[in-house]
DNA sequence: TTGTAGGCGTTATCAT
DNA sequence: ATGATAACGCCTACAA
């Protein structure tokens, strides 16, 4: 393992230009240049990147926080790899490594002591939880000025950076798909109310219905909690009153697919079936039997926009902005797209 | 932030014995102990993971490769993340940190060099491949004597340390499944044979067959490349002889699902289906229709097996053993399991 | 049991 | 355009 310093002596030069050449700084000769070059290649010179963090106290590191998933399977997998994915792509693009972190069930995250652990410059959290500690430990965070940003959560009242997809406009198009093809009797199977992300759906789909000039009845809003079995056992309602019910829209592909199963437990034949909506077009929906209709969301494009939010403000931006419009601006916002699938056309 | 310095003087020690404290070692007496972590609470005191670092020119990150796959769409992102979470667990209970890096497309990953920078002090690769380039950059590595594993895949004549299920059981559990109910004319698709995965598969049924006194009809070996696509292609073949064929041995969910799609679209009724099995039993398998039956694969347990492994090795053990029958078992194979679901009952 | 001091490999500042 | 050199914050002999 060769050192700088012989580096330096093989190029006739002192410690300092080899780095000034290596780190593409300040003025150099043409010259002087090529010869350490040349000096660093022969001697098969790699710069530490320890001692290079230590420098500069920053780690080159960006966090990610996993949420706690029961060997992965509460959630899907999916959409934790795809923005996981973005995120990294984004990060390599800078020069940055991800170091990612899972969450414990109960412990409550210490991000701060990570910032001054200096292992990471910046974090993105994906499994933020919408409880008052974690609360706590985010508004912390923000006063001593590390740079963060939550994905699929919403806190509100705060001025956190956050990424998420437009639920409501997600879930008005689905509504919208189904009350255009003549569907009235729509039952919502949504997630649980303690997620933003379920709340905007249902706004989005109250929405839908009245640009339809319909209201959703309460009795065919239903709560599950976005895994598989807990849509199996909605079908218990839905099936119970399905002349009542022409098409179902589901939070989540896994809940819709726990519908139908539900349905052909019961014996209810594919022709009985309401339309079915899902959302987040995962793998699930297009391998679903009838293939299901569903919202995409672009988790890959929302862990991109995330990483390059922080890796911006990082690099340079003054940290006062012109207008305060900056600090209403915090929340981003990426469109969906409906993709249409058999289950959900007449 | 309070510097050490700091809590050495408000504790009137050294530094060093601050130090020594904090990470309990030599003999330290009680009282000077209480004073400095004392005094070290009351300022908030956190030491800084990279100076430490440096100091022992260790990083205390595990890296872990990800195989390069386009926008995660590839392959199931399901057995990844499983892995991923099982590894992020053991290296949490060693204190150690998760650094992620995505494989890109073409580039020859250049492991050695992470070492260099003394980025990671170990790594596992999930996605290496199978071609001279990678060979290469392991032999390397190992030369070099740094830690690492490489998981799902065989390099053949080397002593590489490997982590993977054992697929030649787990393609004759399911043959033997089939066979055992009298299925006689079983088709099997199976993944490129350059995978060391795919070869050990065949080598499995066949010996499945032999063992029900029968052999794989080379007309009913097909080859598709893992994604549902691909088996929703075989599709044809099947539907084509279905009269000839009574099950379907797939070598993952998704072409066992993109093979009953297939026959779907071509109009054949359920009932007429072959049996069907699948394998890694992903979230897919218990979705589909009817229930896949899948060979089950511990990833979770294979990323915590590699992690300790490197772990181990890495804490103390001497380099020479004993015995050279180390270097016979560096292949780590764990058990897999067949999930039994309607799909292949009679 | 505790203090002192050298070293780790860069970066960055100041001279030159 | 380049060279010296002082940090950076911790670990760890070695000394006391």
């Amino acid at each position: 393992m060769a050192s700088r310093k012989e580096v330096a002596e093989l190029a006739g030069v002192s410690e300092a230009t080899v780095s000034r050449v290596l780190n593409g700084v300040g003025p150099i000769k043409e010259e002087t240049k090529r010869k350490v070059l040349q000096a660093s290649e022969q001697l098969g010179y790699v710069p530490s990147a320890l001692a290079r963090s230590f420098a500069r106290s920053k780690s080159g590191n960006l966090g990610v926080v996993m949420p706690y998933v029961p060997k992965a399977h509460l959630f899907s997998a999916y959409f934790f790899s795809e923005m996981l994915s973005g995120i990294g792509n984004k990060a390599r693009e800078s020069g940055m490594d991800l170091l990612v972190m899972f969450r414990t069930p109960d412990e409550v995250m210490n991000y701060t002591d990570l910032f001054r652990r200096q292992k990471i410059d910046a974090c993105i959290i994906l499994g933020a939880r919408d409880d008052p500690g974690e609360l706590a430990a985010l508004q912390q965070l923000q006063q001593e000025g590390h740079p963060f940003c939550v994905m699929n959560q919403h806190f509100a009242g705060q001025s956190f950076v956050e990424v998420d997809a437009d639920h409501i406009k997600g879930s008005r198009q689905a509504i919208r798909h189904l009350t255009d093809q003549g569907y009235r009797k729509i039952a919502f199977l949504n997630g649980p109310d303690s997620y933003s992300n379920s709340q905007e759906r249902l706004q989005g789909v109250q929405m839908g219905m009245q640009e339809a000039k319909m209201e959703l009845d309460p009795s065919l809003l239903l709560e599950g909690n976005y895994s598989r079995r807990s849509g199996q056992e909605a079908a218990g309602h839905i099936a119970n009153r399905l002349h009542e019910i022409d098409a179902v829209f589901a939070a989540n592909d896994r809940m819709a697919i726990g519908v139908m199963h539900g349905l052909r437990e019961r014996g209810i034949p594919v022709q009985d079936f309401p339309a079915f909506v899902g959302y987040d077009d995962s793998d699930a929906a297009e391998m679903a039997v009838p293939p299901l209709t569903s919202v995409r969301v672009p988790f890959y494009e929302m862990g991109e926009l995330a990483a390059r939010k922080l890796i911006d403000e990082k690099v340079g931006s003054p940290p006062a902005n012109v207008s305060s419009l900056s600090s209403v601006s915090t929340r981003h916002l990426l469109p969906t797209e409906l993709i249409v699938r058999a289950s959900s056309i007449r």
